[in-house]
DNA sequence: TTGCCGGTGTTCAAAATTGAACACTGGCGG
DNA sequence: CCGCCAGTGTTCAATTTTGAACACCGGCAA
């Protein structure tokens, strides 16, 4: 089982790193897809290495991004309330490792392991948090400020460290799809804030903190 | 302690009708505010009896309800990850019944009672996927898709009974608050949505199944 | 009865956003 | 070296959305 040599405990980062009943490691290259909107859910991940984002994709085919997991993570938690398919895809943006953890699996040790059902459910309050945000971001700000917000969040800003948070790549697209808007506008927002001197970029991007003035002001 | 007299089993459901450490009942009338937004957020509630809404209110003083909470459900669980103050408010749609749980009860019964813990857990799941689509619905759709989502939501489309769903009075400000938009952009879709048979309203509110052709269609 | 008031129906110009288009760039494989 | 291509900067008309305004309709208290 899913308990270790010194008998009566039980580590959930342990478990989280042990292969063993209904739990497999998969790695993943960036870009990769690890699961597809309408794949059948049975199973919850668990982010061991990498970062990874939530994509749907509606009728018309727009997309958007709902979430960047990153590690310490699970996503597909869905299936642990009935969903039986995917509701969004799974892609890793730079190469990572996941723990795949059967629905059964999980749910039979988040019932038996105390101090596991704990680091899930922390988990999911902080999710949760972090999607009511963005909801509220999205229905009070313009895209402007909700640009400049992802930014931000993406320069990992509220985190300690980074005196000059810079974040590797990503494409306008993308962050079109994040932010809930067009590439022309981000395109046309980036300029804006780099002639502003709030950020730079040539290859990389850096994000200073007197961005932070356009999330603020008004 | 949180433990009935059969000694040894644990029943949410009872716990959560008894008062006792960290616990007390809560009786708000139609309208009350049970915590407003930026008090001390420093216990969990849980609804015993009615329907209520969270409400943040933006710095310009727009407002957003970001969640209808019903009988079972919990909220302000915020708290558990450390945020101090409240992020919204809660409003009484209707008369309502909470149970309050202090913080440090929360997180001990939490952690000694795998029964609590999962009924916590699958409400938390719940509220989840139904956040993500919310954050989906205003991403994709315009306001008059939108509109249509809640109106439906509303008449608890989706759970069995109801054949003639009824909505009980509601303003449409409080519509437009709801769907992210303005109150003449909800009166022109009411009536919109009125000549063609999709609803009815005098005083109270009746949604026709086929008011599903407006979300679905194209 | 009168006057107030919350909720509604409607209008309209201003502002924000979309979506499609086109040109330019730099890297990279052949 | 060349051509391809993904990503970018930019434009612009069409559409959607906002926000403010005004009139109308009950109900209800004075």
């Amino acid at each position: 089982m899913a308990r270790q040599k010194n008998k009566g405990t039980f580590d959930p980062q342990d478990f989280l790193a042990t292969v063993n009943g209904g739990r497999t490691i998969l790695n993943h290259r960036k870009s990769d897809v690890i699961f597809e909107q309408g794949d059948t859910a049975d199973a919850v991940f668990y982010i061991r290495k990498g970062k990874l984002k939530i994509v749907t994709t509606s009728a018309q085919g727009k997309e958007a991004v709902i979430g960047i997991m990153d590690v310490g993570g699970f996503f597909g938690e869905g299936c642990l309330i009935g969903q039986p398919l995917r509701l969004a895809a799974a892609v890793a943006l730079t190469d990572c490792t996941v723990m795949r953890i059967d629905r059964a699996t999980m749910m039979k040790i988040l019932q038996k392991e105390p101090a596991f059902a704990e680091l899930f459910t922390a988990h999911l309050l902080t999710r949760n948090s972090r999607i009511e945000e963005d909801l509220v971001d999205q229905l009070f700000n313009s895209s402007e400020k909700r640009l400049a917000r992802i930014l931000l969040l993406l320069a990992n800003f509220g985190k300690p460290g980074q005196p000059e948070p810079v974040v590797t790549k990503i494409s306008q697209e993308t962050l079109a799809e994040m932010v809930g808007t067009t590439r022309p506008r981000v395109s046309f927002f980036m300029n804006k804030f780099r002639k502003l001197g709030f950020i730079e970029y040539n290859g990389k991007l850096s994000v200073h903190s007197s961005l932070l003035s356009v999330v603020l002001r008004d």
